[in-house]
DNA sequence: TAAAACTACACCAAGTCAATAGAGATTTGA
DNA sequence: TCAAATCTCTATTGACTTGGTGTAGTTTTA
């Protein structure tokens, strides 16, 4: 059930883009340096997102990379797929890269169902969230003080 | 985001257990041939199930295996745990499997945030889904008829 | 024209996954 | 007692995935 260290990545790297969203472009090794990233793995993240249409690049020594659109229209979803595959906990319950399972009847599968909701649940919060939340999330984060369990010796 | 083969196999052979309930053990082969589990990989899986609790096993010719507790008592949390490990998309969300992440400040990480929030949904569904559920479950589709668009040439 | 950035593709080591193998130990019925 | 059917335990295997490097470019601008 978990997220690839290339999918977290991915999401770390889209959410700078998303907060220099005013900047024409931010160069790889910023991303890399924020985030912590290895440069070279990095790249081939971004190059990955790039092919999705999920950002843009611009070559030279000014060059760098941006989002393809505005972070409020980039569900964390489509990330995700794009990155990872399937948000759904068995294939046959996914809608994106469905394939088919081996029970014999998947109309009457008690498992099947019961991970479907799970699936549909979790799209739906992925869906729901995009880049620009996250960057929202970040700011209200850094704005609220220590949580007092901090201030424990 | 998915499950591996073995844990829906785990899945599938408990159901098979939970509800053959009345019967004193099911023998592996019959849970192998009901849905249609490779034997010596469901050996293995029961094997890590017998020794995380979940199901006891008698030997000999009358031997197999049954639950070691009540459908009702085993949500497919339990089960997911044992046999595929963290239920959250990012370790440093897990509860049980906790594991430090490479950003700075985790209080202050708005992925973390996200993914928690994941996390605990996905975690709920899971801990109030038990065994008897899904039996249950499989019973009302069984008796359910065909769905409408199963019709359609 | 050199530096800094992106592009493209190949490669690799380590680990995981799904499955198989083999040699037992138990239990019961004949 | 013995044979058959079952669980027990540890190893191993081959294919694939993951996370990461390497090398050799191309592009752009100071």
């Amino acid at each position: 059930m978990k997220l690839s260290v290339r999918g977290e990545y991915a999401l770390r790297a889209l959410q700078v883009l998303a907060q220099h969203a005013g900047d024409a472009v931010v160069p790889m090794q910023t991303i890399a340096t924020e985030q912590n990233i290895p440069r070279r793995f990095l790249e081939q993240i971004l190059h990955g997102l790039k092919a999705a249409g999920v950002v843009e690049s611009r070559r030279g020594i000014t060059g760098g990379y941006r989002l393809a659109r505005p972070a409020s229209e980039i569900p964390l979803a489509t990330i995700i797929r794009h990155v990872d595959g399937a948000l759904a906990p068995l294939s046959c319950v996914s809608h994106q890269f469905y394939e088919k399972c081996s029970c014999p009847d998947e109309a009457r599968c008690a498992l099947r169902s019961v991970m479907k909701e799970v699936r549909d649940t979790v799209a739906a919060m992925m869906e729901r969230m995009t880049l620009a939340d996250l960057v929202e999330r970040a700011e209200s984060l850094r704005a609220r003080p220590m949580e007092p369990v901090d201030f424990v010796i």
